[in-house]
DNA sequence: TGAATAAGATGACCATCATCATCTTAATTT
DNA sequence: AAATTAAGATGATGATGGTCATCTTATTCA
């Protein structure tokens, strides 16, 4: 039966929360059009009403991820003082609750691999989330704007490919990784190795 | 036909050396058993005369693509003294050509999201292909044992986690995030800023 | 040497999946 | 309100892939 027009852009944001959520859980390859469908309480027939294709939905899946990912981001460094903010990002991102979450959590983390394989038009929905992470996370770092942005970028780097490390190993190894990262932030950041502890989960 | 012991034994490590490189490349998901026997010059029928699984390779895999990288890095980093050991690694690891290797390259980079989804067996080989990586690359740098391990975990982790965000981003992405990795390494590894560049692509 | 064994080839099985065709029925349009 | 349209459901379809059964033939063991 034929929906309204707020019925299908309802449906059509279900789709792609539910996209969203199982492509970080699942993968790609392991994430099917029906499985996606049924998660967002439709059948599979509907799909291409809103999609050419699979891919079309992981663009627009993972769009709407780094939208999630950043909001977060934003929101938690808000009010932090420029000299903390790299440390309390890196806890947040390499925390247990987070690094626990994967289909809640950076699309970076849970898909990188998966997007290495994937056409260039994913890889530029994804290049472009990761270019607005880091300008995120550089606008609440102090000092002239090119240090900011590669200090962001290389902390970034850094915490995400911890997380995927942890999530891929033996839980021994993930915490030798985690705490390896968690512990030298503030030096890492060059951030005054003084400077107070701070909050410890701001994400 | 039947096989002697000998020929067994090479069908077996065509098996694994085409598997290592297959996985990597394709993602796990992205390789079928047949895919593996073809590379490695035979028909998908005599593959479970050899594992059990797809699973069971995935780990004899993963255990030979961990030993190349290790023996690689033991190699590169032989005769670097230890204030140089970790710039050279960095700037090795995110080196064009390294990057570019896929199939050749180091696994973590090439599959850690795929083995994030696998179960315990496989992350059980991932989590000792890492600390074996780690511990490598920690023998070659100064100071007490705990602080050299966690300064090559971070390191690794930054490293790794670049290369897979700048495979799966745009060029200019790509770019951004390497550069901020490879600039920085000194300072990021608590070696003196000063210290003469060295090598620019020791692995 | 003869019997037992097993490596690898061929082919089949069953499941999964992306995509499409069709149908129903309600929303839009005229 | 009648005619048109399209959202979503149901049910193919063709392809792919992990695994298994079977067959052949060379190897290995007695």
């Amino acid at each position: 039966m034929r929906q309204s027009r707020e019925a299908k852009a309802e449906t059509h944001q279900a789709i792609v929360a539910a996209a969203a959520r199982r492509f970080r859980e699942r993968g790609i390859e392991g994430t099917s059009v029906g499985d996606v469908m049924q998660a967002a309480n439709r059948t599979h027939g509907g799909f291409y009403r809103h999609f050419d294709s699979k891919e079309d939905l992981l663009v627009a899946a993972l769009g709407r991820a780094f939208e999630e990912m950043i909001a977060g981001l934003e929101h938690a460094l808000a009010h932090v003082p420029a000299e903390r903010a790299l440390g309390g990002f890196v806890r947040g991102y390499t925390s247990v609750g987070r690094v626990a979450d994967v289909g809640g959590g950076c699309p970076v983390a849970a898909l990188s691999n998966d997007v290495q394989r994937s056409n260039e038009a994913v890889q530029a929905e994804f290049g472009r989330g990761v270019r607005a992470l880091i300008a995120s996370l550089a606008a609440h770092l102090e000092g002239p704007q090119a240090k900011r942005e590669a200090r962001a970028a290389r902390t970034f780097a850094m915490a995400a490919g911890a997380v995927m490390i942890a999530r891929a190993s033996d839980q021994a190894t993930a915490d030798l990784v985690l705490a390896a990262v968690r512990d030298e932030v503030p030096r890492h950041a060059s951030t005054p190795a003084s400077a107070p502890a701070g909050p410890r989960e701001l994400l």
